[in-house]
DNA sequence: CAGTGAGCGAGCTTCCGCTTGACTT
């Protein structure tokens, strides 16, 4: 038995350690902390000067124990936990749940996994950092006391589970005011000039104007002086240039790049990372480091050199620009730089190389420029235009990696810039065509789930390890929704010059589109507007920073940590005891939109429990007045609802009619209108481009006529109550249980034996009936009929079913008729319906 | 899926940071 035991945070991390050191080191993990708080709203007796309770976690019940089995066997116990914050608290923690005395135990730190490192760190032991430890139980404090006092006012005031914390509540800011900022924005378009002048051998040359016109009039007189100028290059400039490559990644850089390159959610960067972690591929994947090891740097070198050559190879050492890092690791960098694939899915080597690339590309030379600037007059005017190219003269770097950019601003902007065809300073250039486009002003981009976690970082907020975790509670709360949205067209117009002549076009852009971003909902209005007034130092974007500078105080020994959180607990409670006293009703007043013109009652937009609702009119039992509701559609925001929208809201419900013998009912719910008839539910749903009345009455009929249709009953079988010939919307069927049979061409619908239906569903395939949900049970059908409902249920996927019905709705209305026929794949959704109807019964 | 919508209210929810596993079709 080893004489010594080396704990560290995590079990790969372990594998690795214990190969490094000899037979007397056993070498084991504590998966992270092993204690935490305990659950309720007791663990911190804030009377008794904060005292915490801890507990040990659930899941770590198994490994405390066989640890403190180990270390009673062992000599000497190497805590080897992170070297920082939370680090040092874990080896406190394990100190005490595993009774160790101070005699037993060295604390030990390294910042890198390389053989040198961790011997050199079993050479310097200290003890633990007591100053360390409380500072990390002050910000274990403080965020339970935040998180546990302002989450049951939520519960209280707007809705119960909801849940606010020092993050997370930031991170929902965030996403709010950008969304008002994008909603405010004034898109203000202005006249952007562009020149193409010929050259010879049919070259062009594509130049920009050095000004921008604000007026169409403007342009226009621009052009007008254009006809009559004479344009020459008037300068030409070559100068170099040079392009360096960014350090290798950290977590949140990482994160941004895999959702620009590859569009993966933070959350599959991690799980993809993790797992190259676990199987050795690539380091720490949670660091806020750019550090790489000196094994890492000499290893990268060697691979450079080989593979480029001794001049692509650039020594950098990268410093972190962040004040919050805490740098316990190394930057996220390949184990081994010789190693280009690793096994695996496709997506865990997609992210490889791109973590492979980052970090060899940072150990690489510059890229080396020559940019070229020709200015171009034009003798009518004093404006110029600007042609400007880019030749690369060495690639370095950038032979395996460019960084791609998070601003699409430029993206219409800038185009992709190559060598400029030769021309001489002085020459006369002959014009081709000018032509001047309206280019509107964006507003600030929405953020993706990797953008928030860089502003995230930038305020320091928040940790490597939680930023994945925090975009998922925001989104798991229904604070923010993750959509693409579809763009609008917009007109711009254009003046081109071209042979002599002035000519006015329109051209149609699409415009707002957008992909995977982060929207606010309205209950996140609600609930952050609620936050910011009554809890202002809290959901300050800086409120971390300058706690964690208090905590560095406590960490420095120069605070004590219970004065700390005093002082912030004091004004911090104060707050919370008068905002219990606030009267619900004055938190979600909602926005007042105008004036109903009929009955001149006010029309309020506000979130009700269920949804965002529109109010007509309020309450008053002495005159018997009850307000009247209507639900907002799916994607409409209560901030942005207008008064007009919220009268077309009211326009429906309405009576349609009467078909069949039974009204038909038209309203709008709260995932969009819907038709309702003989109990049943027919959605119309849209989002964007909302029927008409017209189109609703018509698609009503059409929906009901089929239905009424497809129930048509043809012929019924005494021997089994579950066999029916029924008429459906494409013809006759067999409805047997489950499945769906076709009944031959040449036979009689009406003859059919309940002997043939039993051959006839020998080897028949059905449509699983309820994807996703519970399984019925399975007693109530015939063996038989069991075994092929199954075999078809592994066999095919569900089809998309609510897409394939609009789509076929949407077309009915535009012929305004029944479809008697319809392609052979539309079938299976027809199918599909008639046995869902048969299990709602 | 879909309607409803203040009020009464049992007993529940919730924080941030460390780290990986695993109920079964």
């Amino acid at each position: 038995m080893s004489k010594n035991l080396v704990i560290v945070e995590s079990p790969a991390k372990a594998k690795t350690i214990e190969g490094y050191l000899g037979k007397d080191f056993t070498v084991k993990s504590s998966f992270g902390h092993v204690r935490d708080l305990t659950k309720g709203d007791k663990a911190i007796d804030v009377a008794n000067n904060f005292t915490p309770t801890y507990i040990i976690s659930e899941d770590k019940k198994d490994v405390v124990r066989d640890l403190k089995k180990l270390a009673k066997e062992s000599d000497i116990v190497w805590l080897a936990t992170d070297d920082d914050r939370e680090g040092e608290a874990i080896s406190w923690h394990l100190k005490e749940s595993l009774d160790l005395n101070d005699s037993k135990i060295r604390r030990i730190v390294f910042r890198e996994i390389t053989k040198n490192a961790i011997l050199g760190a079993i050479e310097n032991p200290r003890t633990i950092d007591q100053d360390l430890v409380n500072a990390q139980q002050a910000r274990r404090i403080l965020d339970r006391l935040v998180g546990f006092e302002m989450s049951p006012l939520l519960w209280k005031k707007i809705k119960t589970g909801l849940s606010a914390g020092r993050v997370q509540s930031v991170a929902v800011r965030l996403v709010v005011e950008r969304e008002r900022e994008v909603e405010a924005h004034d898109a203000k378009a202005l006249y952007k000039v562009n020149g193409i002048f010929l050259l010879d051998k049919g070259k062009l040359l594509n130049a920009e104007l050095n000004k921008r016109f604000n007026t169409e009039q403007e342009a226009q007189t621009f052009l007008e002086a254009c006809q009559k100028s004479e344009f020459s290059v008037k300068e030409l400039e070559k100068k170099p240039g040079k392009k360096s490559p960014t350090a290798p990644f950290t977590t949140s850089t990482l994160q941004q790049e895999a959702s620009r390159k590859l569009s993966f959610s933070v959350a599959q960067t991690m799980t993809l990372a993790q797992r190259l972690y676990e199987a050795g591929k690539i380091s720490y994947m949670r660091t806020d480091s750019v550090n790489l090891s000196q094994f890492a740097l000499d290893a990268a070198q060697t691979a450079i050199t080989n593979a480029y050559g001794a001049e692509f190879h650039h020594k950098r050492i990268f410093k972190t620009k962040s004040e919050s890092a805490q740098e316990a690791h190394e930057a996220i960098r390949p184990t081994d730089f010789t190693v280009q694939t690793v096994g695996g899915e496709r997506n865990e080597q997609r992210l490889y190389e791109l973590i492979w690339k980052r970090a060899i590309a940072s150990q690489m030379a510059d890229a080396q420029l020559e940019k070229t600037v020709a200015t171009i007059g034009i003798s009518q005017t004093s404006e110029v235009f600007i042609a400007s190219g880019e030749v690369i003269k060495f690639e370095g770097f950038l032979k395996v990696y460019l960084e791609s950019n998070d601003d699409e601003e430029d993206e219409a902007e800038t185009e992709a810039k190559g060598m400029l065809p030769p021309i001489d300073k002085g020459q006369i250039l002959n014009l081709d065509q000018i032509r001047a486009i309206e280019r509107y002003s964006r507003p600030a981009a929405r953020y993706t789930e990797a953008s928030l976690v860089k502003k995230l970082e930038e305020l320091g907020i928040g940790r490597p390890s939680t930023y994945a975790p925090t975009i998922s509670t925001i989104q798991k709360r229904m604070y923010v929704e993750k959509e693409n949205r579809d763009g609008r067209e917009r007109k711009l117009n254009e003046l081109v010059l071209k042979a002599g002549k002035i000519e006015q076009h329109t051209v149609i852009e699409n415009t707002g589109q957008e992909k995977m971003k982060l929207f606010p909902t309205d209950l996140a209005m609600v609930v952050n507007d609620f936050l910011v007034e009554h809890f202002p130092t809290v959901t300050d974007y800086s409120f971390t920073a300058q706690v964690e500078k208090e905590f560095d105080l406590i960490a420095e020994g120069k605070t004590k940590w219970q004065t700390m959180l005093k002082g912030f607990y004091e004004p911090f409670h104060k707050r919370v005891e008068e905002t219990q006293n606030i009267e619900r009703s004055t938190i979600n007043t909602g926005k007042t939109l105008g004036v109903d013109p009929v009955s001149g009652e006010t029309i309020i937009a506000r979130l009700g429990r269920y949804g965002a609702l529109v109010q007509i009119g309020e309450a008053d039992e002495e005159k018997g007045i009850k307000p009247r509701f209507a639900s907002l559609r799916k994607g409409q925001l209560i901030e942005n609802i207008t008064l007009e929208e919220a009268l077309d809201l009211f326009k429906l419900p309405r009576e349609t009619g009467i078909y069949e013998e039974e009204p038909m009912v038209v309203a709008i719910g709260r995932f969009g209108p819907y038709v309702r008839h003989a109990g049943k539910f027919y959605s119309l749903k849209k989002e964007d481009d909302p029927y008409t009345i017209d189109e609703v009455t018509s698609i009503a009929i059409i929906e009901a006529k089929r239905k009424a249709d497809a129930e048509k009953l043809i012929k019924e079988f005494p021997e089994d109550p579950e066999a029916k010939v029924l008429n459906g919307r494409w013809g006759p069927y067999i409805a047997f249980g489950k499945l769906n049979i076709k009944i031959p061409k040449d036979r009689e619908p009406s003859s059919v034996t309940y002997e043939e239906i039993l051959v006839w569903s020998e080897g028949v395939t059905a449509k699983p009936s309820r994807w996703g949900k519970k399984a019925a049970p399975a007693a109530k059908e015939p063996a038989k009929k069991k075994a092929a409902a199954k075999k078809s249920t592994a066999k095919k996927p569900a089809t998309k079913k609510a897409a394939t019905k609009k789509a076929a709705t949407k077309k009915a209305v535009v012929k305004k008729e029944v479809p008697e026929k319809a392609p052979a794949k539309k079938k299976a959704v027809a199918k599909k319906k008639a046995v869902a109807k048969k299990k709602s019964k």
